[in-house]
DNA sequence: CGCCGTACTATACACTGTACGTTAGGAGCA
DNA sequence: TGCTCCTAACGTACAGTGTATAGTACGGCG
């Protein structure tokens, strides 16, 4: 009969299910019983391809890395510098349950290591020595890390109507004689948040502070 | 008799135990069921003064901002913004929760927006006009999520001796002909892998691509 | 005194991750 | 063909979570 069919899960069909809830319910909601209901399968099954559920967040964290393309040639370093984290960026938007996976786990993994690769790579050719170029980095990556963080944090706060009014009732709330700076440039404070030009700022800082080596 | 004595609960005593167990016991395993027993109280107790766990994070967000010092007066703009992001790494790295709390939740609360008063008004006595000074506050502050985030965690993976095994070991079955650049840095990233250099660095980095307007 | 709002309790529900023990399908071999 | 073993998936159970709902007793007010 056709009750418990062997060999219908993979850690790839698993891995690809926790993907899809996590961007559906937000990573929040998400849970193993849910990914095994969604397979139609017991909770216990899952546990016959991961050993608990860090694991399995290591492995979708790796399976999105896996989608990052691979570094452009026949560009100037600065340029590929960009093109890799404007990449990652754009990734961690389209999945922000990366943004957390990334945040509270260390980076291990297969297509983790080839992405730090890539990256490595275009900084050693720029120039770079080997202790530059590990702290610059280590300085893109937690730099996009923080900033795209902020940028989905304060994307789904635009999104939720309540907590958005709240925001605004507590902004307009400040004492103007507290706090004159925030009160004058919260317009800008409130269109600057977020946004390819606010990245586009801060990585422009950062490579501006860099300078190709002799 | 003594049964359910009146007001011996307050919402600043609430989020000071809050903020002990968080210390205490990691965020992860945080939860009000802890903090009532703590208080030896009902769990619902706490629903008097928080409607729900989110608020009771955000009370002990702000409180954590309150700890913050006002900046230094009378050194140089690019100090004072040292001095800003330096405070708050430190307060991060004493309350690893803090960096959790900053990334899970907007920026609203009065301490938080002295804080913002603080960093936003260096930027604006330093000349800067107010887009360029709402950009870099962003800047600024995602710099300091991400670094510290990054750093706390690191630190947490060097604490647990499973875990870093673990990434050892990965790290040491990469291919050095599909990895070269990592392998060869290998020792490098271990030893940039947080401190105050690697902060410094990035902070410094971006600092050197600010200049004073006219 | 009597009343009421407020601070707290008790109970309950739906849900979580996962430890433990069981069962059944397929592969390899006699 | 029949037997055995391995293992994928199951079922049950437990300790724990946040919180909805309803109840209770105290302190201050008329």
């Amino acid at each position: 009969m056709a009750r418990t069919p062997r060999n219908t899960l993979s850690a790839e069909l698993i891995v690809r299910t926790a993907l899809e809830l996590m961007e559906a319910k937000g990573t929040e909601q998400f849970s193993l019983r849910g990914v095994a209901a969604e397979l139609g399968v017991g909770p216990m099954a899952l546990y016959t391809y991961f050993r608990n559920k860090d694991e399995l967040y290591d492995a979708v964290r790796d399976h999105l890395m896996g989608l990052l393309p691979d570094v452009p040639r026949d560009v100037p370093w600065p340029d590929q510098v960009r093109a890799v984290c404007g990449s990652l960026r754009v990734l961690m938007l389209q999945h922000p349950c990366l943004a957390q996976l990334l945040a509270s786990r260390p980076l291990a993994g297969h297509e983790t290591a080839r992405v730090a690769e890539g990256l490595l790579g275009v900084l050693r050719s720029a120039g770079f020595d080997p202790e530059t170029a590990a702290r610059t980095h280590t300085t893109l990556f937690t730099y996009v890390l923080g900033a795209v963080t902020w940028e989905i944090q304060m994307a789904a706060e635009r999104r939720d109507p309540e907590a958005w009014r709240r925001l605004r009732t507590t902004m307009e709330s400040l004492s103007a004689r507290e706090f004159p700076t925030v009160v004058e440039l919260a317009p800008e404070l409130a269109r600057t948040t977020g946004g390819d030009e606010q990245f586009d700022y801060g990585l422009d800082l950062l490579l501006a502070g860099l300078r190709t080596p002799s």
